[in-house]
DNA sequence: AAAAATATTTAAGCTCACTTAAAAATATTT
DNA sequence: AAATATTTTTAAGTGAGCTTAAATATTTTT
């Protein structure tokens, strides 16, 4: 299938998981950077394919077809950031870019290949999970954001749900990072704002990152 | 660039290399699978562009700017090449295979990573050379095709010219592999056939496969 | 509930990278 | 050198994936 397909789906199905679940043709448009327009001729050829449902007006919804061929490409994307991050010295934001390329040039075989190298890993780097071969994701998720911690707990990062490159830089400026522990010592809940501890620094954050930024509580 | 463009500029380039020298649309065409049309279409798009030197039924000829895309289209795919074979369990028909589609959605900034990471090979896994960053190849090729070697004498392999999966198949099953050594048992050179040595093993060639491999003598 | 704002769809049109078929030029054979 | 075969070019047309502009439907605001 071709890489606008690709990124179509792909596209639906992560606004399916995120935001308040909209798949209006209009927010996948702006998701890909293509006109509404576009998207409402790709939405009734895809669904001609048996990729999606597609009703006048209403959400887009993928098919299982759509489904798995939208995992299978995640699937690569995750699997190549896994691998350029374990290579190479580039930044989370630089991986992102690649793997947004690479996931379209990859064999089924290619991919079965990075994922026995690296151990066959469940995560990425941004402690997003790994499509296994099947397309499942196997994995439970009890992370939640940092937004909803409570205060004087200590928490364990596991996501950092962006591709923002000023997002990243932060992070890293910061030691936010997939497996390191935050204290959470108070929530400003009037303020939607966060403050945390880490390696000995307070950092206050507001809503826009830590409804982004997902950590477990310390077992 | 787009990937069509990329592959129209390799193909010239490789088949200037190679064959008599024949860049004619046709040639190209067929190298890349396409109808003689689309290739003269392209070919005059791509004067327009300042890569290519058109003239009606001449061959086409790369200008300075076409040869540096095409030798950084090569690079990254010698440099892929390189990549996979070491980390993966792969046959060099499939690296070959993988490395066609990759070589497009590959960054200069990850090309360079990748060679850092290899330590800036000069040789890619078939012995083809790969391009600095710059587009050049600095090294120096002195290596001979086994039709043109002499009898009793031992040679190096150096480079697997082709991309034709039965050929690895058979150059696998029989050791001939880069870096390997070869004794030249017998020339017939009548039948344009070659006898060789290689781990305790007689083999005879005919020209389709001694024209490809290339090899040097050992010091 | 009507008016205004927003989103979606339809329609027409564009570029890219191809195709096939026919015309024109070049290469090869005799 | 003429006849034949092969290549290259031109011409017309296609589908994918976009665009903008206008029409239509939906959603939000008042």
């Amino acid at each position: 299938m071709s890489i606008a397909v690709e990124n179509f789906v792909k596209a639906i199905y992560k606004n399916g998981k995120r935001d308040n679940n909209d798949t209006k043709p209009g927010n996948i448009a702006k998701e890909l950077g293509i006109s509404n327009a576009a998207a409402t001729d790709m939405a009734k050829k895809l669904a001609t394919k048996d990729l999606l449902h597609y009703q006048k007006y209403q959400e887009l919804k993928l098919t299982d077809k759509g489904t798995k061929m939208a995992l299978n490409v995640v699937r690569k994307h995750r699997l190549w950031e896994a691998l350029l991050f374990k290579l190479f010295d580039l930044s989370l934001h630089d991986i992102h870019r690649e793997a947004e390329l690479l996931e379209h040039q990859t064999s089924d075989l290619l991919a079965n290949k990075i994922s026995e190298y690296l151990g066959n890993p469940k995560f990425d780097p941004h402690g997003d999970p790994i499509p296994n071969a099947d397309g499942e994701i196997t994995t439970t998720d009890s992370s939640i954001a940092l937004s909803n911690t409570k205060e004087g707990k200590t928490y364990i990062i596991s996501r950092l749900m962006s591709d923002d490159k000023e997002f990243f830089d932060f992070c890293a400026q910061n030691g936010l990072k997939y497996g390191n522990s935050v204290l959470v010592s108070k929530q400003f809940s009037k303020n939607k704002m966060t403050q945390i501890s880490i390696h000995n620094n307070t950092i206050l954050l507001n809503e826009d990152f830590t409804s982004i930024i997902y950590v477990n509580e310390q077992d």
